[in-house]
DNA sequence: ATAGTTTCGTAACATAAGTTAATTTCGCCC
DNA sequence: GGGCGAAATTAACTTATGTTACGAAACTAT
């Protein structure tokens, strides 16, 4: 069977870079998101902090974002949901949310209660690890934004953005070629970079400017993705992707 | 059975602030801790970015802390691991690790075989359950530096590292009244949040002007915690110690 | 104690990034 | 297909933070 079109699809395709799942595994995976699926409006909210936290949201397409607003209204995003990935696998065990989660996009998502999860997990070994992986990347990733905002330069903090984007999406097989969506606003990846919306925008003219993107209307080309990489010291080590995360093959343009 | 003197003492303090456990939690945990110990010296490395990840590491005394290096020397401190925190409870589900651990202090740690945990959270549902709590609580703490790094001005930052620090030890017994240890030297402050030493410096003698902290030797006091946790906006509720982490008794000094 | 080595403290100066504000372009709706 | 609001762009100016450099203090080891 080709799970291309399964509601899980992206999920699985991510796994996948992990280890290989079985039909059954597949099977399971795709008849849990079936079970309650939700389709929710561009730049609206999915859960508030404060909440009390549900069960397993699973991003069957569209982008969505964690984020976190001081008093007075600083915001920061922390990190972006795409399609596969999941939320919170075990969030119910806390009291209450501490931070937001907001739709960039409209989203579609499948809410996999926590019981699913459970028979999930329990009955299939292979599919566990790989849901443990997933979250473990999901770790990592926090992880390098943290060195990203820490350490690094504007134009090495946006450039970085940008090939974690790509890489995440091509492993998905949401990319075409060297171009994926960008559906950000230059606001939201100021939020997302600790810089201010003014500087972003000028830090993209110089990434166009050196040739190395493009970027119009909700559309990134990355032209050298290799001398991007060098440039910002982008090492795709922590996504976990197997074989660095680069030559994966993604869908033909 | 008094749990003061357990070699697990710290994590079981902890855990104990998500759910009581039963004597026979405990007793699992503390021999899980006994099976093999080990002492790391100051500034020494406990585990190498690239390195095959291995079973859990539980530090039982001593400071230690996640790091990222850039190829240029930048050097970027991604956690603190205090007594009681437990590192990366799946990471065996990788190929290699994609930063180091290094200590601060001299450490002792427990290195709990992968098996040892499997047993522990198959046969300990709550236990199971708390282990689960406290590697959500690391994620938050991740995401809550991001914000930090992301949004807060120098002071803000500092002194929001500082609330967090100070809660932390005190969640584990590891205060004296507003008083806590701080072994880290300027330059691992400023390779935590962003700043240069200098300008670490200068941020450490404001908090000291406007009377909210005290530093000498290795020794933290935060004469108002309440104000120093209004000025630098710090909300303890991302450390999900219940009642908001306030009036958390310490041990009397 | 003494010498050597970190760490801390400060000053003077340099610069990356923030702010404000005005203009242009884009996407969308009637 | 014209008008409206949001997003992008640009310029001029401000500021927080970085850099370099040097001396003082605090540890460490003999």
């Amino acid at each position: 069977m080709a799970w291309r079109g399964a509601l899980a699809e992206f999920l699985i395709r991510k796994l996948e870079h992990f280890t290989s799942l079985s039909n059954d595994d597949k099977h399971a995976l795709d008849q849990a998101s079936r079970q309650r699926t939700r389709r929710i409006r561009s730049r609206d909210d999915i859960v508030h902090e404060g909440d009390l936290p549900q069960g397993v949201n699973l991003i069957l397409d569209g982008w969505a974002c964690r984020y976190k607003t001081l008093e007075d209204g600083r915001r920061q995003i922390i990190a972006y949901l795409l399609p596969g990935d999941l939320c919170d696998q075990n969030v119910s065990v806390l009291r209450e949310m501490d931070h937001s989660i907001g739709t960039v996009t409209a989203v579609t998502l499948a809410e996999i209660p926590t019981e699913t999860m459970r028979q999930l997990t329990s009955g299939h070994a292979r599919l566990s690890q790989a849901l443990c992986w997933e979250s473990l990347v999901a770790a990592a990733i926090q992880r390098e934004w943290t060195v990203n905002i820490g350490q690094r330069t504007a134009f090495e903090r946006l450039g970085h953005l940008l090939c974690e984007l790509y890489v995440r999406l091509r492993a998905v097989g949401l990319t075409q070629g060297n171009t994926c969506e960008l559906p950000l606003t230059q606001a939201e990846i100021a939020d997302t970079i600790g810089l201010s919306v003014v500087h972003v925008n000028r830090t993209l003219q110089e990434l166009r400017s050196v040739g190395l993107i493009s970027l119009r209307g909700r559309e990134l080309t990355i032209h050298r993705l290799e001398a991007l990489q060098r440039a910002v010291q982008f090492n795709p080590n922590y996504l976990h992707l197997g074989r660095e995360g680069r030559h994966l093959d993604s869908n033909e343009a």
